[in-house]
DNA sequence: CTTGACTATGTCTGTTCTGACATAGTGATG
DNA sequence: CATCACTATGTCAGAACAGACATAGTCAAG
């Protein structure tokens, strides 16, 4: 059984062959919007890949004491990409929001350090809504008669950004309706 | 150290004196929404808060082989969720979501069963939406008078829903975008 | 010329989490 | 009268994940 975290690589190397190294680089940003992992969870995972013959690689001197492997996907591990992206997930789903979870008890704490609390919140979402619009207008910027063809990778990041987009407004709009409600709520 | 877990139990704890099995059963609903945890992982952690001297139990006959265990908080416990609460949570907030995963593979299958997909989720978020919604009316049915004082646990619950709404509306709009992204893309 | 950042590969320990196993009484449905 | 769902407590194996350890070359800034 392939694991997610296996279906989050082959995603990375169906649209761009890569070495371990550049998968954690890019599970940071841009995958790491929805997806994150360490190199160290990586290196074992491209390991089980390769003994299921979904990716292979070609090696060549690398920086290290190590040879530098450039993985790429097969036809089996194309297949096995192409049928996973249709199938239903799951309706576990579980997500766990640490702020939420502060949220549902702040009626226990002071509405003043409440306030700062989610206002630092604010801050970080809109730095990260500042990328992800720069992404947007970099995907943007290479289809402007209209939105990326279906088949295109580029459609893959054009949706996935527009729900990171989407998504950072509505949380910056709650947080800010957080500290309205906080401060609204204190004597004065 | 407490973990997250820990702190999610000291939430509910906060709110009500209950058994693990209880813990279980609201880590799924109201809870559930922004934090998950199964039975097999609130004892042993309940365990580890007991040992803390977090939280106490008073003891009875219970249904099975072993005693029922009615968990409340001690004044260390209060102390140590109170202190939680407005720490600012730690920036990795990785985020694992297997839907973007797919939308973000997308350009790889089949645009009309892609679309089965996504409508299948308008439907599933749809009623996660109406499930908000009735405990938020339920919310507000308490409190005619404007929102729930800070101070009160309803306000937890008030602003969590409030999120929830918001994003599950958030959701159910990016999706149907999808549907409406893969249709007009297909030919007739 | 030293320090630090970047490229690049791997391992290992400990924690978190899932899913199954195990036990047993009550009450409802068929 | 059997079967199933619910209440209730616990354990255990294994997967997933974070964070540190270990190695080594290049290149830029101070």
């Amino acid at each position: 059984m392939i694991s997610k975290l296996g279906y989050a690589i082959l995603a990375m190397l169906a649209r761009q062959p890569s070495t371990g190294y550049e998968l954690s680089a890019r599970s940071r940003r841009p995958i790491g919007y929805f997806w994150s992992a360490r190199h160290g969870q990586i290196y074992p995972e491209l390991r089980k890949l390769l003994d299921a013959e979904l990716v292979r690689f070609s090696a060549g001197p690398g920086p290290g004491p190590r040879e530098k492997k450039v993985y790429s996907l097969t036809e089996t591990g194309l297949e096995a990409l192409h049928e996973w992206v249709l199938q239903d997930p799951a309706p576990a789903e579980s997500g766990r929001d640490e702020l939420l979870l502060k949220a549902y008890s702040i009626w226990t704490a002071d509405p003043a350090g409440a306030q700062e609390l989610f206002a630092g919140q604010v801050r970080r979402h809109q730095d990260r809504l500042a990328e992800y619009e720069a992404d947007w207008e970099l995907v943007e910027s290479r289809h402007q008669d209209g939105p990326p063809p279906v088949s295109d990778p580029d459609f893959g990041s054009y949706a996935t950004l527009r729900c990171g987009i989407d998504y950072e407004c509505q949380r910056i709009a709650w947080l800010t309706w957080m500290c309205q409600q906080l401060a609204g709520h204190r004597p004065g």
